[in-house]
RNA sequence: GGGAGUUUAGCUCAGCUGGGAGAGCAUCUGCCCUACAAGCAGAGGGUCAAAGGUUCGAGCCCUUUAACUCCCACCA
């Protein structure tokens, strides 16, 4: 083994010998319990960051253990084609050429979008692979691969024949500078500071007015009506009359509804159907006309008049100057409002009537809605579930056209000569009527569209594949909850609706990965962290563990460098103590366990293995990932490194060839076993250790078997080195508070209490060697000592000129003082009779045994005291 | 407006079905002892947000309150 951890000298490497010994690869086995995750497929358009490492560490986490549990595992990779986002990133680079997407066409723009995914896509998948993820890369898909694409053109055909989707006029929330619609789910509200016009519409035929209030006056142009609140008695005489709109001068009527709120402003709302969601359910209600006046970049367009070309600010300033000019504007206030963004360019969001196709989505919903509450689907937290069910109890139609190129294109064809509309599965290229040439709708889908489908696209569907059979439905899926009702949600709908089955049974959901002041990472704040620099300076492992460790399901994370180095501490760690464990193996004959003459350091050390085994095990079978690394960390580090190695060394430099032997088959052993429970958070470095051990029981450990807790467990002995363990504690505090110092090594006297003699005896050399002790004295030595009082023995040192008096006495008072305290809370317990009446046996009996234990202590601390 | 989460050591967070408050980092002290100074040993440090309730017993269960965070809705 190299003298020192370095994690780059081998990663790659190793990770080359999996991909070669096919350990990644699933095939369908009958013999088998499949386990399958499918991975979220991350986007084209960047590279890996902190989210992905976290969202595939864990799936790593938990396919790596599965795999060593005996399941066939499928890990299956992929991209997305991110519709919008990745459209947007080559207009960026198209316009750094001087181009505009128009200009070189259809075509050639996804030749070039082609391009951009072969080198942004490929790139992001070495990038997993420096990762460590085990997963099956010959079934990598993408989400306009050609699998992929026949199950969208499936979906879609079998939908719209099944009438759930449908194109119609609605209110759409409308990019002007993507130039697409986009979906309710990707609209952002942000709080901002605007204002409220009050501007007065002048009554027709009289001199009154109504005074209506508006956050944006430029819509005014579009208005067809007023409404006012049926019952509200200021207004009632006027319903039914007409308005004379200012600067526009055409008439509108007053119309009463009940969607008006009397106590907001004036009571009294303009209503502009072409550019309000709202208002335009008011202006089906009251058939009203609908008035488009701006383009699709926003620019007020024919019908705005004289304002027609202005952009939508310039309008605003203009026609509030114009209004004033007027004398009908009233006032203006201040007001903060929501204001909806693009998730993806952050511009304003305009809703405007437009074309578009949707899916219904009611029916679509009630199953899916049903799965989750009967416990089919299971979210986990579980809190994550009512997010889920509270979007889908609430769910609008869906938005799925997007007038981009970049995806898959609606399968819709028209027939501009009989008129005829045709959905299908293969392209068409004349009327199946009347034979003249059709065009296809130019519209693509959202993206989300074939992500939905991507637990069985990816298997084979619509064929009927043997994967599918197999592998489907999926066990888990690991994600973040910002994509909850993006992805989680149409994942589920789809699935049943498609497959008939869930895509999967169980949702783990983890959080963000913020940076150390709790903020989100982004390229404008520049305190994101780079998951590749962390590789290439820590390596794999101490990223994939630094993510992992400690985290709770849901929560987010705060990451920083520091906490990083923390756990390249331990791969240290791990990596000396191997080398440790190695370097004492070499030329020692391995025998099995049960021949192996156990050493109390040897029962305790098995014991806790096992108990390790236990609870990592159900950690992991609830992918509580987080928990399960944090017991590994304590028992690597705090158990096998702090005590066992060091209570190992008195055996292996003993002169007795059979205990030095026992002591290295343990070490061996414990240390095979824990590295196999590591392996699944830290792979690369349990490999490469794995690989030198002279007891490997599998030619890798990850296709090792996975650990299992020993029937033989040594309670009693395990129980019985604690004791001695406290009682080498007790005196390294000792020897701490008299000032000795830590190199020099005092001799050490051990009297057994009564009935500990054998444990004493077993365990003086442990004391001795663990505690700074030079020698072992037979009987309590003359003169100046200090004493520590333990459970199992009274401990002396001679301390010569040392000793000081004062304070020895002052320490001895304290721990009895410290006994004291234990006596009379124990008596307490035991005194109330509530406890005793109602309380386990087994915890009164504790307190009695206490209160014994106590005693004894502080009658042994008042003689010292008394001697001294 | 509706919902969820968080509040535990100086900082970041664990804490399973209620039975004596834990870790990492930071701080202090002492140590290069043949695995490891990327380390070892030891120490200090907490009214578990507040109030009330249930219970023999509450960090954990119930009620109320406060602060912060997030999600959903989108009233001009």
């Amino acid at each position: 083994m190299d003298k020192t951890y370095q994690p780059k000298s081998f990663e790659s490497e190793i990770y080359q010998k999996w991909l070669e010994k096919k350990y990644f690869s699933a095939k369908v086995n009958k013999d088998k319990k499949p386990f399958t995750i499918v991975m979220p497929p991350p986007n084209i358009t960047g590279q890996l960051h902190l989210g992905h490492a976290l969202d595939d560490s864990i799936q790593d986490c938990i396919i790596r253990y599965k795999r060593m549990k005996g399941f066939e595992t499928l890990w299956l990779p992929g991209t997305d084609h991110a519709s919008i986002a990745t459209e947007v990133k080559i207009v960026e680079k198209l316009k750094k050429e001087g181009i505009n997407k128009k200009d070189i066409g259809r075509e050639e723009f996804l030749k070039r979008a082609y391009e951009w995914k072969d080198q942004y896509g490929g790139r992001i998948i070495e990038q997993l692979k420096m990762m460590g993820v085990s997963c099956d890369w010959d079934r990598l898909a993408f989400t306009m691969d050609e699998k992929c694409s026949k199950a969208v053109r499936e979906v879609f055909v079998k939908m719209y024949e099944k009438g759930l989707i449908y194109q119609g006029d609605r209110i759409i929330n409308w990019c002007p500078k993507c130039l697409t619609a986009i979906s309710d789910a990707e609209v952002e509200y942000e709080t901002e500071q605007g204002h409220l016009w009050n501007i007065k519409y002048p009554v027709e035929g009289s001199d009154e007015y109504i005074v209506v209030a508006t956050t944006r006056p430029e819509t005014m142009l579009g208005d067809t009506a007023v409404a006012v609140h049926p019952s509200d008695k200021r207004y009632a005489r006027l319903v039914g009359k007409k308005l004379r709109l200012p600067l526009v001068g055409r008439l509108i009527p007053v119309v009463a509804d009940r969607y008006v709120e009397k106590d907001f402003g004036s009571g009294a709302v303009k209503i502009t159907p072409a550019h309000d969601p709202n208002d335009f359910e008011v202006g089906v209600r009251h058939n009203l006309e609908v008035i488009r006046i701006m383009n699709d970049d926003a620019s007020l367009n024919e019908n705005a008049g004289v304002y027609a070309g202005l952009t939508r600010e310039e309008a605003r300033k203009k026609i509030v100057e114009d209004l004033e000019k007027g004398g009908y504007l009233v006032k203006i206030e201040d007001y903060e409002h929501n204001v909806g963004h693009c998730y993806r360019c952050h511009s304003t969001i305009e809703p405007l009537v437009s074309k578009q196709w949707f899916v219904r989505m009611k029916e679509l919903a009630r199953p899916a809605i049903e799965a989750v509450k009967s416990k089919d689907i299971r979210f986990i937290p579980k809190r994550f579930e009512k997010t889920y069910l509270h979007w889908m109890e609430n769910i609008r139609d869906w938005c799925i056209s997007r007038q981009l190129w970049w995806g898959h294109r609606i399968p819709v064809f028209y027939c501009d000569d009989c008129g005829e509309k045709f959905v299908s599965r293969t392209d068409l290229k004349v009327c199946p009527k009347c034979g003249k040439p059709v065009r296809q709708d130019e519209d693509v889908l959202d993206t989300w569209f074939s992500s939905a489908l991507w637990p069985f696209s990816t298997l084979g569907w619509p064929d009927k594949t043997p994967d599918l059979d197999y592998f489907y439905p999926t066990d888990v899926l690991a994600t973040g909850y910002d994509i909850i009702t993006f992805w989680v949600s149409r994942m589920i709908f789809s699935g049943i609706e498609h497959m008939g089955k869930k895509p999967f049974s169980d949702v783990l959901i983890h959080g963000i990965v913020r940076d150390a002041q709790g903020r989100k990472m982004s390229k404008s704040l520049g305190n994101g962290i780079d998951p590749l620099e962390v590789i290439d300076k820590f390596g794999a492992d101490s990223l994939r563990f630094s993510l992992v460790n400690g985290i709770a399901a849901g929560s987010d994370i705060r990451y920083s460098v520091e906490k990083l180095e923390g756990y390249s501490n331990f791969m240290n760690k791990i990596w000396n103590a191997s080398k440790f464990v190695l370097m004492n193996s070499e030329n020692v004959a391995l025998i099995p366990l049960k021949d192996v003459k156990l050493t109390l350091a040897d029962k305790w050390i098995l014991t806790s293995l096992n108990s390790t085994i236990k609870k990592v095990t159900t950690f992991m079978d609830k992918y509580d990932v987080g928990l399960a690394a944090a017991e590994l960390y304590d028992f690597m580090w705090g158990k096998f490194c702090d005590w066992y190695i060091e209570m190992s060394k008195p055996m292996l430099y003993s002169a007795d060839d059979a205990q030095r032997n026992g002591t290295v088959n343990v070490l061996l052993y414990v240390l095979r076993e824990t590295l196999k429970m590591l392996h699944p958070f830290i792979p690369f470095i349990t490999e490469k250790i794995y690989d030198e051990l002279p007891n490997k029981d599998a030619e890798d450990i990850m296709i090792s078997t996975y650990p299992q807790a020993s029937r033989s467990n040594y309670y009693k002995a395990a129980a019985d080195a604690e004791l001695v363990m406290d009682a080498i504690r007790g005196v390294r505090n000792m020897r701490w508070q008299m000032n000795v110092p830590q190199s020099k090594r005092t001799q050490i006297c051990v009297i057994a209490n009564d009935g500990y003699e054998k444990l004493v005896n077993e365990a003086s050399d442990y004391i001795l060697k663990l505690a700074g002790g030079s020698e072992l004295l037979p009987a309590k030595p003359e003169g100046k000592v200090a004493t520590q009082v333990t459970r199992i023995a009274q401990i002396y040192i001679p301390m010569g000129d040392l000793i000081d008096f004062d304070k020895e006495r002052e320490r001895l008072n304290k721990e009895i003082e410290a006994c004291d305290n234990e006596i009379a809370r124990a008596k307490g317990k035991l005194a109330n009779p509530g406890f005793v009446a109602k309380a386990p046996a087994a915890l009164i009996e504790a307190e009695k045994e206490k209160i014994v234990k106590y005693t004894e202590q502080k009658d042994q601390l008042l003689k010292n005291l008394n001697e001294l």
